[in-house]
DNA sequence: GTTGAGCCATAAAATCTATTGATGTCTGAT
DNA sequence: ATCAGACATCAATAGATTTTATGGCTCAAC
């Protein structure tokens, strides 16, 4: 036995709402042929006319009366629920992210792009690992590489270089160095960090530097800035995460060195044939955002230099 | 915006059922590349997964589990309505038959056909109007005339030809009229009817033959018959009507010459690609009855000759 | 009664979609 | 490690739907 047309329903729908093909034709973007086609089909599967056929268009059978309410209410029920999932799935933007750019980056600054987008809500899936996309409800995520993950597409945001950092009321107590090779007689938080021998090797100093410590923990970003901000020292961050600050003055970037890992910040998303409107408006957020703020930072430097 | 892509849903709801695109496609006998590509088909106007994809199959995404209960859900409906308008049509035969023929012939015999068929109940929509099959409901009809209906299949039924009936009694209290010219003298029952001359034409008996009344409405044929049977006089009917009565001896059938419009009873319905079963036993049963009866009046014939 | 407008049916052709078949990849299990 | 089970993808094909063109029917207007 042949299963039921499902393409015939929408065609009968119509039909039976405006008892006419014609129109009916007009609304569903057929031909009446096409409409008259599709109903024949329905029929024959039925087995019985579900409409007589009058001069001035169409009416119900006795059994197409039968037929239409619970088609209807069929239709307009999926058409809901799939409404509702669509509705969801465009108005929630899930963002994978990493703990340290999440807090010293993307909060800061999200509430612009829910002034500038205030239909979409925005959710930080955080975690360390990398989320893989396929799996349920991941738009897109922020991840720290090289640019080039297969199957995704990726933006540059932020380079993860780092550079040293200290507050005012630091240099004013203490004197500003003016050669990298001065910071050795600073105040070094963490100077057990390795990534300082990293920083001074970029800068051209050289040296016997111990690295007793493991490479310290990404996510104290936020400890390391917090405690230059209040004159504790001189902490090795990246740049990027104290833009404000350094925007603000309230820390101050001792020289225009960055070392780096070689790796940045990219906003990465799937390779998708057509992407959604949230993603789109993420993405066109975040490149805005991040472009110009690095444009602002070369300005400042210019006028440092 | 393109709309709900209904062919996916029957696919999906097999796939939410099995958990397994694999088993979906043979329960929906296609291949598993195409359930594949409907269930993308269907996601894609979601705008979200429906399915996680898992190594050994597949499950339902949040989204998928609430699509999931409504789509079972409508298909059920649906199919449940064309399930149930199906049954009625293929259980309820409807006739379109002129009063005589129901009432002389065919109420008489059908309870014959529903003992062959019990499954299939009979309705009679009586009425003299030419029924167009177009309109609903009905299947099959009786109709009088000369088997050339465009459109319809016809079987030829029954001869309407009349002839003179009496009843035994009558025959012996009067005695038995030896020639059809000799009927003159008997009581003829509605002596007026303009069927009488066409009779007499018929039988070769000339002379002036008065017609006072208009032609006696058919349905009085059972009136007619009635008298006939309680010894009342001649009657003219068409002893098809009374085949009973004639082969129980109730009835006497005066001369082997019957008297005819030209026109007999056929069974008709329209010529449709396929004949629902109900249509095609009424007509087995309706064809091998009419002839079995004809095939018993010829052989009595034979024996009165 | 004729004519015309509106509407559905139908047949053949064109188009487009769905399906297949082959192949690739991934994931557990043996 | 290899294999079986399962989904994805691609090009080719079969098949279904849609269109185009035409015909017939009914009602209404002239």
């Amino acid at each position: 036995m042949t299963s039921l047309p499902l393409g015939s329903i929408r065609v009968f729908d119509s039909v039976a709402r405006l008892q006419n093909f014609t129109k009916a034709a007009e609304e569903l973007n057929m031909t009446q042929s096409a409409v008259s086609y599709q109903i024949k089909l329905l029929e024959d599967f039925a087995g019985a006319p579900l409409f007589q056929r009058l001069a001035r268009g169409v009416a119900l059978t006795p059994k197409g009366e039968i037929a239409a309410p619970v088609i209807r209410r069929a239709l307009a029920d999926m058409g809901e629920t799939f409404r509702s999932i669509r509705e969801e799935q465009n108005s929630v933007l899930v963002i994978s992210v990493i703990h340290t750019f999440a807090s010293n980056w993307l909060t800061p600054r999200i509430v612009d792009f829910q002034n500038l987008h205030p239909e979409i809500s925005v959710r930080f899936d955080i975690s360390s690992r990398l989320v893989d996309f396929s799996t349920e409800g991941i738009d897109c995520g922020i991840r720290l590489g090289k640019g080039n993950w297969p199957g995704l597409t990726s933006h540059r945001l932020l380079s993860s270089g780092f550079t040293p950092l200290a507050s005012p009321s630091y240099l004013e107590r203490y004197g500003r160095p003016q050669t990298p090779a001065d910071l050795l007689k600073c105040h070094l938080i963490t100077p057990d960090d390795n990534w300082w021998p990293v920083w001074f090797r970029e800068a051209g100093v050289e040296g016997p530097l111990t690295m007793t410590r493991p490479g310290v923990a990404i996510d104290t970003q936020q400890l390391i800035g917090g405690l230059a901000l209040s004159g504790g020292g001189v902490g090795l961050v990246s740049s990027a995460f104290f833009q404000n600050e350094i925007e603000a003055g309230t820390l101050v970037k001792l020289f225009d060195i960055e070392a780096s890992t070689g790796t940045n910040y990219y906003l990465v998303y799937p390779e998708a044939r057509k992407l959604s409107d949230k993603v789109r408006f993420f993405r066109d957020w975040i490149t805005d955002c991040s472009c110009a703020k690095q444009k602002c930072l070369n300005i400042d430097n210019r006028f440092k230099l």
